[in-house]
RNA sequence: GUGCCUCUAGCUCAAUUGGCAGAGCGCUGGACUGUGGAUCCAGUGGUUACGGGUUCGAGCCCCGUGAGGCACCCCA
């Protein structure tokens, strides 16, 4: 091995990929934990499924662009296997296998990583977290209000402000693309074009058009429809006529006008949604409504994307198994977390550093902090070789822990300990045997822990 | 996957036309043998991302690799 060392490389993490520190980590898990707590609010289930799946179960299920992005390799047994790109098609394939424990309609969420071979910007991981609830077995739109309906009490949950979910339909999508006039060859770049609306402006898509193929005449009438935009209800007689004579499209905005009406009865605030005409979606696998939640500050765009999908699963069974839910992205939800500071996390978990002034009561600290932790503090001692009451304090203000109880000679002798405010620098002398509920009280009172019953993983 | 920009101490950044690699913060020790975070004093800081090339001489110029950022593509 002493030869290897010249060739070395640097020891640096894949690109696209990170390491966490404890004070990301415990970010990242409230952030976590608050979604799950949602989740769970509206029965949904948790499950898991493999990272690495058989290559073929992933293949032809994102598109063309979306199946470069796979990372794709042979492991030791010949077999081609893949990271998963989502957590839907991993759904799809385990309700395929799971068929038939399951009771339908099927409600689960999915938290987990998952892989894709993009070049990182801002917000863009290799290897990123999902946070999915999706609904398997029904076509009503019921379901597909309801995912959207835990999309808007999530983002709640974590404060996320402005944000707004655009919501569109394939089949209008597909509609837009009848009435631009091109052959289905070119639906996609007609897409494509249109998606772009915010962000390169009527002239720009205009020019992608004509550019793809479609007449002028034809362009202009796409640009009217995806012009229209805003709240549902001013939209909707809108397009309706626009888009009279289009069987499809009237079905489709029937289903959105169910979707918007099941929206409004769950309670969701007006304008924390909207319909959005030029709103894509590039999955191949979408059939229905689809969604997007966006938010302009920090400008990292999409925190969620959402969607109905009524034959994937088919892929993978005889039967034909509707299905929809939606996904949000977790490292972008953390990044606006964090750039507000809408959550304030401290940077360790522990709540107390019992110190020993002296070697003499090391074995009193060790008692100490036991019973602390019987009693649901977290609690360390200073693990270091030396007794150093200097070293000690330094270490709990160095690792942000918010108290340290000192037990000395003197306190030992009058059976009290001495409760010290690290942050305040103010301290007491408790009765030993009152320590647990006098830490209690100080750790609820300076704000440490919220006054309720803590909640999480106990 | 394409293009452009960036990479100097643990961190944030300096370094004249190519000419001895620096500062602040941090870290370590002390002032302070039962008190961290303040202050003062002293000390510690580098294969200039990695590999090669040009040159008497490279942090600086050239090539390659890696990572980060921005735009495109696409998306969470």
């Amino acid at each position: 091995m002493s030869d290897g060392a010249q060739t070395r490389r640097p020891p640096q993490v894949l690109r696209g990929m990170r390491d966490f520190t404890p004070r990301q980590m415990l970010l990242r898990q409230r952030v976590i934990d608050i979604l799950r707590r949602v989740f769970e609010r509206y029965g949904f289930d948790p499950i898991d499924t493999p990272l690495l799946e058989y290559y073929e179960v992933l293949s032809g299920k994102y598109g063309e662009e979306g199946e470069k992005l796979l990372y794709r390799f042979v492991d030791h047994g010949g077999r081609e296997v893949g990271l998963r790109y989502d957590l839907t098609v991993p759904l799809a394939r385990y309700v395929a296998v799971h068929r038939s424990e399951l009771t339908l309609p099927f409600k689960r969420y999915h938290i987990g990583p998952v892989f894709r071979a993009e070049r990182p910007q801002r917000g863009r991981y290799r290897q990123f977290w999902q946070c999915d609830v999706d609904v398997v077995g029904t076509r009503s739109m019921l379901a597909d209000a309801e995912v959207l309906s835990v999309w808007i009490d999530a983002l709640s949950a974590l404060r996320v402000p402005n944000a707004v979910i655009h919501v569109n339909h394939r089949q209008l999508l597909e509609a837009l693309a009848r009435a631009a006039g091109v052959e289905p060859a070119l639906a996609l770049s007609v897409y494509r074009a249109i998606d772009k609306l915010a962000k390169i402006g009527e002239d720009g898509v205009r020019e992608e058009l004509i550019r793809a193929g479609v007449e002028p005449k034809a362009a202009e009438r796409v640009l009217e429809l995806i012009r229209v935009q805003g709240h549902p209800e001013t939209v909707f007689d809108t397009v309706r006529h626009l888009l009279a004579e289009d069987a499809e499209a009237q079905r489709a905005l029937d289903e959105l006008a169910e979707l918007f009406g099941y929206l409004a009865a769950y309670g969701a605030p007006e304008g924390s949604y909207i319909l959005d005409l030029s709103l894509a979606r590039g999955l191949d696998y979408y059939t229905g409504p689809v969604a997007e939640v966006i938010v302009r500050e920090p400008a990292i765009g999409s925190l969620g994307g959402a969607g109905r999908y009524d034959r994937l699963i088919g892929m993978f069974l005889g039967e034909e198994i509707p299905a929809t839910g939606a996904s949000l992205g977790l490292e972008r939800l953390v990044e606006v977390v964090d750039e507000y500071g809408l959550l304030p996390t401290p940077e360790t978990v522990s709540e107390v550093l019992v110190v020993a002034v002296e070697e003499q009561q090391r074995s009193e600290i060790l008692r100490v902090a036991q019973e602390l932790r019987a009693n649901g503090i977290d609690a360390e001692v200073y693990l270091g070789e030396r007794v150093d009451l200097r070293r000690q304090l330094q270490y709990a203000n160095r690792k942000g822990i918010p108290f340290a109880i000192i037990v000395g000679p003197d306190e030992l002798a009058a059976g009290v300990v001495t409760l010290r405010n690290l942050v305040t620098g103010e301290q007491e002398r408790v009765a030993r045997h009152e320590i647990v509920a006098t830490a209690l009280q100080r750790l609820v009172t300076t704000g440490r822990r919220p006054a309720r019953e803590r909640t999480g993983q106990e």
